[in-house]
DNA sequence: TTGATTTGACCTAC
DNA sequence: GTAGGTCAAATCAA
C-alpha cells in the first residue's frame, strides 16, 4: 500500500533526475565552446546528477533503465492528500482526514535569523494565514500556526509552524507541511519592496505578512543571502543527501523579495526557499555554502517525489535571461543537480537553450 | 463590510 | 493522559 506509493515517487525521483540529466546534455551543446569552465561545469553537473540517480536507484526495485516513462506524469500533479497521508481509511470528515495527514505529511524545517527590530521570520514568498498559535512545552515562546491563504480557494494544503528560537530570540524555527499546490504567483501581487523604505516601515505595527513584505529590502534580503554564506543567519537545516528526497524546494528567483513560481496550472512548486546571491554568484553554488552542515532535511514524509519542473526550468530562465542584478531564490530541486558546482559567473547559458527549456 | 488574527475548545497521535 | 495541531467564534483592523 504504501510501498507502492514510495515506489511510484522513486520512479518519479528518478524519471525527473534523468530528465536533467538529458537537459544537462543538451545544455552541454550549447555552452559558449570557447567557455572551458562551462563544460567543466556541464561534466560536474552530470557527474552529480548520475551519483542522484545512483543513489535514488539503489533505494528503489526499479532499475535506472526501468524507470517510467518520460512522459508519465509526475506524482506531484497526480498525487492527493490522501496518498501524503498513505492512509487508507480516510472516508471520515476532513478533520480527522487533516490529523492523518500530519504523520505522514513532507515536512522540512529552516531556521531564519531575523534581524532586530523585526517582530516575525522574514517572508518566504509565500502568503500565509495564521489560523492558531500554541504554547508548547519547553519552548519559551508560543508556536504560530500558519496556512496556505488560498487553502479555501485552490486548497493549497500548506501549512507551516513558526516558533522562535529559545537560545536566540533573533532566530526562528520554521516548519513547513505540505507543498503548496495554489498558484499565488497570479493571486499574491507581494508588493517588491520599496528601495526608499528603509526606515520608515519598520514603525509599521502589523503583525501579518504585509509587514514583512514591507520590511526593508536590504534586511530581508540580507537574511536570505545569509543563508548561503554562514549557516548561521539563516538556516537551511537540511541534510543535503536528502535533497533527493525532498523534492519541494522550488527554484525561483524573484526579481525583489517577490515569489514567482506556480506558473503553470499544475504546479507542485513548492516554498522553501534556498537563496542565492545577489548575482547568481558562486557563493551559493558553492559546495561550502550548500554543504550539508547548513542544510538539513525533516523529510519524514512518504508519497513525495523530486521534480524539476519545466516551470521551474522556465522561471530560471526568465528571471536568469531578464535580471542579473536581483537575488535567486533557487529551488534545491537545481540546487541539487549543482550543489558540487561552483558556478562560473562566466558560464553562460545560451538563449538557444533557454528556447529550447521553454518549448 | 470584509478579511485577518486571536484564543479557547476540541481532536488526534504518541 | 498529555502535548501538539486544528477549528471556529469572537474580535480587530483596514
Amino acid at each position: 500500500m504504501e510501498s507502492s506509493s514510495v515506489d511510484w515517487d522513486q520512479i518519479s525521483l528518478i524519471n525527473e533526475i534523468s530528465q536533467v540529466r538529458e537537459l544537462v546534455r543538451e545544455l552541454r551543446n550549447h555552452v559558449n565552446p570557447t567557455s572551458l569552465n562551462g563544460e567543466v561545469l556541464i561534466e560536474k553537473t552530470l557527474s552529480s546528477l548520475e551519483r542522484a540517480l545512483s543513489m535514488a536507484s539503489t533505494t528503489s526495485r526499479f532499475g535506472v533503465g526501468e524507470m517510467a516513462h518520460p512522459g508519465v506524469p509526475s506524482m506531484g500533479m497526480l498525487e492527493s492528500p490522501h496518498s501524503l497521508s498513505g492512509s487508507p481509511h480516510s472516508d471520515d470528515n476532513e478533520r480527522g482526514d487533516e490529523s492523518k495527514k500530519r504523520k505522514g505529511m513532507l515536512k522540512w524545517s529552516e531556521q531564519v535569523n531575523v534581524g532586530p527590530g523585526l517582530d516575525g521570520p522574514v517572508d518566504d514568498g509565500r502568503s500565509w494565514r495564521k489560523y492558531g498559535q500554541k504554547d508548547i512545552l519547553g519552548a519559551k515562546y508560543p508556536r504560530g500556526y500558519y496556512r496556505c491563504t488560498y487553502r479555501s480557494v485552490q486548497g493549497c494544503l500548506a501549512t507551516k509552524q513558526v516558533q522562535r528560537s529559545d537560545e536566540n530570540p533573533l532566530i526562528f524555527d520554521i516548519t513547513y507541511r505540505g507543498r503548496h499546490t495554489c498558484m499565488q504567483s497570479s493571486h499574491n501581487p507581494i508588493p517588491t519592496t520599496p528601495q526608499t523604505s528603509q526606515n520608515g516601515e519598520e514603525d509599521h505595527k502589523h503583525k501579518d505578512q504585509l509587514e514583512q513584505y514591507l520590511k526593508p529590502r536590504s534586511e530581508s534580503q540580507e537574511i536570505l543571502l545569509n543563508f548561503s554564506s554562514s549557516g548561521l543567519e539563516s538556516t537551511k537545516s537540511e541534510n543535503f543527501d536528502n535533497v533527493l528526497q525532498d523534492p519541494t524546494y522550488s527554484f525561483t528567483f524573484p526579481s525583489s523579495s517577490t515569489e514567482i513560481h506556480g506558473l503553470n496550472g499544475s504546479s507542485t512548486l513548492d516554498d522553501p526557499y534556498v537563496v542565492a546571491t545577489n548575482n547568481f554568484s558562486p557563493t551559493f553554488m558553492s559546495p561550502t555554502s550548500a554543504s550539508p552542515s547548513h542544510m538539513h532535511n525533516n523529510n519524514d514524509g512518504v508519497g513525495e517525489n523530486f521534480e524539476i519542473h519545466e516551470s521551474d526550468l522556465d522561471e530560471i530562465v526568465r528571471v536568469a535571461t531578464s535580471s542579473s542584478s536581483n537575488s535567486l531564490v533557487v529551488d534545491r530541486n537545481f540546487a541539487f543537480a549543482f550543489d558540487e558546482l561552483e558556478m562560473d559567473p562566466g558560464f553562460l547559458f545560451g538563449n538557444d537553450w533557454v528556447s529550447k527549456l521553454r518549448k
